[in-house]
DNA sequence: TGTCAGCACTCTCATGGGGTGAGTGCCAGC
DNA sequence: GCTGGCACTCACCCCATGAGAGTGCTGACA
């Protein structure tokens, strides 16, 4: 069976149709809309075929057709990358992303905000990963008697602290000798390879302060090894609940979980690419709860690093050609935005 | 009209019917149902005297009763304080609370998640708020050439920081006289006193770095009057959807909301007395989006300072009973945490 | 005076059947 | 290969019907 012109004209009319209206498409309505020129019957007979191909179904004898899952699939695949996002959208964009943001996680939040909002489907921005970003110092400052705070800070400016304990018998001015020490030692390194024998060689020698390097140690071994998990902004999962498809509660509860659970979402982020915008459609999705989505995402960049992901979660009956526009389009000024800003 | 002995079993016995069934109650079943030893054409004149107090309302003629907001809070008022959460539950809250928890926010993050598991209800907890700790140190750090990072400390170990610009002409060892400067004039002051013109004071003299302390005083300013809004942890928002009077996609819609424009949430929740726990039923909340649920919620503390809120959010019909022992014994064993750990 | 059985009444909700309309598949003719 | 015609299939709306739940009222009784 040959996917010929008439085929791909069918297919795109009734997915765009589809998409419109939530409702099976018929053929007379599609002759009359579009201006397909042939009759009804011929479309029937289209249809018969694309569905034959599996990129059509319909729900009972008598009802239209709706594109499966894999018909989506040759539907975006059709698409021309680069379909601008309409002005009106592109300033809003830029206005919202362009003020004087004040933090990092401000930018992310920001964007992931514009999606949600452009879109109306939920958006989800994976904030830049700590461990893709440069290792600029550590300092260990003390708080109190036998307390300490310990915080490393990358060349991009973000930070994770954490209280340690420390030993007897350590002053503020070994802390500050330590601190350099280790600073001078490892800058420049990613914050992702800061594995434990790295650390054991930059710390080896200081074996003085042997218990604080310890608790310093585990510290860093396992929250950035594990806690580097990126930060998430979901935002706009209600708009989901308006779309036919999530009406009933269970199929609510099911995709409002998916939000809920960051992990699923970080997984299902961590699979996009570096270049251009990713779709994973319905079943494509590798993780179950997200069959009866689809996920629009692209991946930004924070400096000359890699920064995080951006994307929209909406049913597989979402409107990709905005979708993947709005996300390229936020993606880009992201990256802009982090170029010059903290 | 009085409020007697029969009228409270009564009341007490259609708020408890109809928080299990979500469906008017009617005298007949009432009748079977609790051993009152009366009829259920007694019933009915009581409960007619209910609805006449504006305690109880029916749906249309033939319908049963449910209790009316006003209903919920006379019911609410009768509940014996003290009742204990089922062993179960406790011994499951002392498991998950218990842990070696690593950091601050994983203990509030976790209280939120058993909160949410255990009532089956949406949960928020507040964070412990910055502006009631303890000002320990501030922290300028040098960050490559003319940036710097700027670190407050409370003494119970929380920070906050952010970049800051540095003007020229600064060394490390100017940043690091600073810091101790400030950190010694201020130490012991709680976050939210630090109003601008303490800040003048104590930094007044160092004025060589003028433009630098006028960096970190507008950031102390802006962020810790504005950004120190407390961190919420929200949970099992889906399991509304669960709720009867949320089938509706608009009411979901509309309660989805909520749970995500947190500001809402802290507002509510920063109504909270510091003592013992608050109930907030339907129409008494002061938030319009809020009138269609109750809150149930708790003050904990933070070792010797306020820490945060805990609390639930569910239909007015909420088990009560059960959300006010889970909501008292989460904030009770989170204070306990919070006692003994960072 | 409070309680209760009896009764008429009201209203919701589930059920089922008929009609309508949208859409299909197939076929014969151009 | 396209098209008009036609029979057929369902989903869905509408409406009538009846069952069931629950109420309010009344009059009798302790």
């Amino acid at each position: 069976m040959q996917f010929d012109a008439r085929k791909r004209t069918v297919l795109r009319a009734v997915v765009e149709e589809h998409i419109r209206s939530a409702e099976p498409v018929g053929s007379e309505h599609l002759a009359v809309r579009e201006h397909l020129r042939v009759s009804p019957a011929t479309i029937r007979s289209t249809m018969a075929g694309l569905e034959e191909m599996g990129l059509l179904t319909h729900p009972h004898t008598s009802a239209g057709r709706i594109p499966t899952d894999q018909g989506y699939r040759v539907y975006v695949d059709m698409l021309v990358e680069g379909e601008p996002l309409p002005a009106a959208d592109r300033q809003e964009i830029r206005r919202r992303l362009g003020g004087t943001l004040e933090e990092r996680a401000e930018v992310t939040d920001q964007a992931a905000r514009i999606l949600a909002s452009l879109t109306q489907y939920a958006s989800v921005v994976a904030a830049p990963g700590f461990q893709h970003q440069t290792f600029q110092s550590l300092h260990v400052v003390p708080l109190g008697e036998r307390r300490a705070l310990a915080v490393i800070a990358t060349s991009s400016g973000a930070l994770q602290g954490r209280p340690i304990d420390l030993p007897e018998g350590i002053t503020a001015e070994d802390l500050d000798a330590l601190s350099r020490a280790i600073s001078q030692r490892l800058q420049g390194c990613r914050v992702g390879e800061l594995t434990y024998q790295r650390l054991e060689q930059a710390m080896g020698e200081a074996s003085r302060h042997h218990r604080l390097l310890e608790a310093v140690k585990a510290w860093l071994r396992r929250d950035l090894a594990r806690g580097a998990r990126p930060r998430l902004h979901i935002e706009g999962a209600r708009h989901l609940l308006r779309e036919p498809e999530f009406r009933q509660p269970e199929a609510a509860t099911r995709v409002l979980e998916v939000f809920e659970e960051e992990s699923i979402l970080a997984e299902a982020l961590a699979a996009a690419p570096v270049e251009g915008v990713w779709i994973s459609i319905g079943a494509e999705n590798r993780l179950a709860e997200l069959r009866s989505c689809s996920l629009v995402a692209a991946t930004y960049s924070a400096g000359d690093e890699i920064g995080g992901t951006v994307g929209i979660v909406g049913p597989t009956r979402m409107r990709y050609r905005h979708a993947v526009a709005a996300v390229r389009y936020v993606a880009d000024r992201l990256s802009d935005a982090l170029r010059t800003s903290p």
